[in-house]
DNA sequence: CCTCAAAACTAAATGCGTTAGTCTTATATC
DNA sequence: GATATAAGACTAACGCATTTAGTTTTGAGG
């Protein structure tokens, strides 16, 4: 090997990862992560083509971490249990690493984000045990519920957007716990509801 | 007044909209907003102080929207039918608007962030139907569960996470109306859960 | 010793937000 | 009608961003 590698793939990452927490993604520039690294920006380019690929390895590992977080919380009997336990896992996640959390699952160009697997890799082991809650049929929904209602509690937690007062740990388990049970229980009901379809009003706030 | 005023306050606003809608917010620069008003990029700066500045005024613009919209879909009478109309006005708008509502809700620095004000005009209304539903001691974090739910249902179907199929409209509609019944019936309950405290691993993945 | 190629570098293009200073022109006043 | 005022545009330029192209340094192998 010529000429002594000072960084490589894997301490390019870590460090944009440090940056990354520390700053949030607008602080995350490829000459503060070269500056870091004791090299300059453009030597960057030999390890990833554009900051694109960057950010996408990033949130891959992000997702990675966030799959193993929730594995490892997986571990009780009831299922019901085992579901808190997870969302709570992943909420923890989520707070402990908010900037990565937010640029691995906020809205961004198709090609930074993970590749499907990641994502599935993610949702298999809690529709697991959705599974065993409500049975397979309806695993799917009541999973895509509850990850939307985790996601939405930290998303809307790290933007601070709970400033009312009141325990906010407290409503976390109130709500899933009330969407896990309501689920059960709602599987009686069956009728179905209408739906709206025309909204009116071509243009906002008409 | 001297020289004929090519732009307003309002046409930057509406033309920002557009792009923003059409392109993202990566690529709504000033000078592209500027050149679409036919005007150069330092012109805009006789209108807002900055960036910041108008996108924030384009996130009240938002939040309006969908107060507004909220507000004129809370018609019932049966309160659990009603947050669910808010509830599916909140989702439609997101769904017509993604660009904007990715940008007011998202992540994004203090500077740009709605004003405290338009935010609880956007929970108030849904607060009230909470209110009617499980009483004025539980509404607030009822309200903060069916917000993140809904929140985080729609911000996952803005990036395109649900594409396993199935029906995404009946998910959202089962999981708005479990987590309501959940909670209603669940008041009863009262037991408090044990929290875990502790989590191992210190760093990510461990 | 000389060649080769990996891994850094410099230089520069393009685009961004932003600031400072300048020109243009509609209106109000004499 | 001439003139002063000031609003509303303009050009020029700075600093920083990502990215490309071409060059230099440096260790290892023949």
């Amino acid at each position: 090997m010529p000429y002594p590698s000072q960084i490589s793939r894997e301490t390019v990452l870590e460090k944009a990862l440090d940056l990354l927490e520390i700053g949030g993604v607008e602080n995350l520039s490829l000459n503060k992560l070269a500056a870091e690294l004791g090299v300059k920006a453009p030597s960057l380019y030999r390890y990833f083509n554009s900051k694109a690929e960057l950010l996408k390895a990033i949130n891959m590992a992000t997702v990675e971490s966030l799959v193993e977080t929730m594995r490892s919380a997986a571990v009780g009997e009831d299922p019901v249990e085992t579901a808190q336990a997870m969302t709570r896992a992943y909420r923890e996640f989520a707070k402990k690493h908010p900037a990565s959390y937010s640029l691995a699952f906020g809205t961004l160009p198709e090609e930074m984000q993970p590749d499907h697997m990641y994502m599935e890799a993610l949702a298999l082991p809690l529709q697991a045990v959705m599974s065993k809650i409500v049975g397979h049929e309806d695993s799917l929904p009541m999973l895509r519920g509850v990850w939307a209602l985790v996601h939405g509690f930290v998303m809307l937690e790290i933007s601070e957007q709970f400033r009312r007062g009141g325990s906010v740990d407290e409503a976390f388990e109130k709500a899933v716990r009330s969407y896990i049970h309501g689920w059960k229980q709602g599987r009686a009901d069956g009728a179905a509801r209408p739906r709206s379809h025309q909204n009116s009003a071509s243009r906002r706030s008409g």
